[in-house]
DNA sequence: AAAGTTATTGACCGCCCGGTCCACCATTCT
DNA sequence: AGAATGGTGGACCGGGCGGTCAATAACTTT
């Protein structure tokens, strides 16, 4: 019935989160957009409103595929959950010591757009940390049935502190720190955890 | 043999420190820093320079106060170290979910303009980092000596654990975690700091 | 083929951006 | 008193900002 779209909408949203992602939102132009997408102004808002309700838009996905990813990684049997945990862990620090600096745009925007009363951000965002929480608590759940983790813990707790030494990692990285560290507290965290009685040496 | 100046220095950078921080640094206009000091734009230039100047000035010195405030915070004797860090942890957790929103220039600062190569922000950012966690180390030493900790445990190690946590702390309060969650996580993270042999329960 | 509908492009809008510049002023030195 | 010095305020600059719009193109329906 009408002209259909000449562009892929999937890698658009791509090119305008890599955009925000690397540049952040305030800094972020609609010039810099339309470079990056290749589309005209008039179809950037037409498709998708303006600058902010665009954020909002890559910002959605982003969170959900965070999440998700990081169910994926963490997803298998009780008996590897803690060391899949783990390993998971590490591979944040390393990633947030990297020298690509963009980190998580996660973290970044909801930095950046927390205060100005924009709840349509945290919202989200927080969401997101809670599910990561969730994920986090579900490996440490596996790990007390299979074993690994102490009968009297309360995998709930320990997946919240290991929430906060997550996102601790990302704000560390971004400031340089380096990988050695931050795979170091992550091994001081694990450490910390409560063992079962049956494997405390 | 010439002209004073008219304004107090250090309340000036204070309003621009507060605007900086309220509204993040891209998001900002010298026309508001004008605003914020009453000042007119020659002065503003005239003594500090340009907008990414004037950001470094104030950056640096929300740096020395943060170390310096948690050092004051901190210290005292041997006895209440280990107390002492918890309890301030837990007034960080209880800040970081305060409504303020406005959350700690240091995490804001880094995380806008962390990844445009801008060293001179960064440097300063993991240099606060480096400092706090010397002053956790100084703490976790004391208790140690006191009894509080194991005599086998690594202060520097620990203290890079609660660093992670600590910024975790920020990040998760500015997307709007809610107090209790955060102050459980200090909680958690401090018991599973290993506790001396002789206090073991 | 004509009508209807939507995508696309880029010119255009008013405004505000960071930064410069200069006329003016308050002070100190000679 | 007058020159010299440096602080002050605001007009001004070119350009970039977010956002709108009308002309045109590409498709479907009748």
């Amino acid at each position: 019935m009408a002209r259909p779209r000449t562009f892929d909408e999937a890698q658009v949203l791509r090119a305008v989160r890599d955009q925000f992602w690397n540049k952040g939102y305030a800094a972020t132009s609609m010039d810099d957009l339309m470079r990056a997408t290749g589309l005209g102004k008039g179809s950037l808002y037409g498709a998708f409103g303006d600058k902010h309700q665009l954020f909002l838009r890559i910002f959605d996905t982003y969170c959900a595929n965070s999440v998700e990813s990081m169910r994926q990684a963490l997803e298998g049997p009780d008996a590897g959950a803690l060391e899949r945990l783990r390993h998971y862990m590490l591979g944040v620090a390393t990633a947030s010591a990297g020298p690509s600096r963009r980190g998580c745009l996660l973290a970044r925007g909801t930095a950046e757009l927390a205060s100005e009363g924009a709840t349509d951000v945290t919202d989200r965002a927080l969401q997101a940390f809670q599910g990561m929480e969730a994920q986090f608590t579900n490996s440490l759940a596996q790990a007390q049935r299979h074993g690994d983790v102490a009968a009297g813990a309360e995998p709930r707790k320990l997946a919240a502190m290991l929430l906060a030494v997550f996102r601790g990692l990302e704000a560390l990285g971004k400031a340089g720190m380096d990988e050695a560290s931050l795979r170091g507290m992550v091994e001081t965290a694990f450490e910390g955890l409560p063992v079962s009685a049956r494997r405390r040496r």
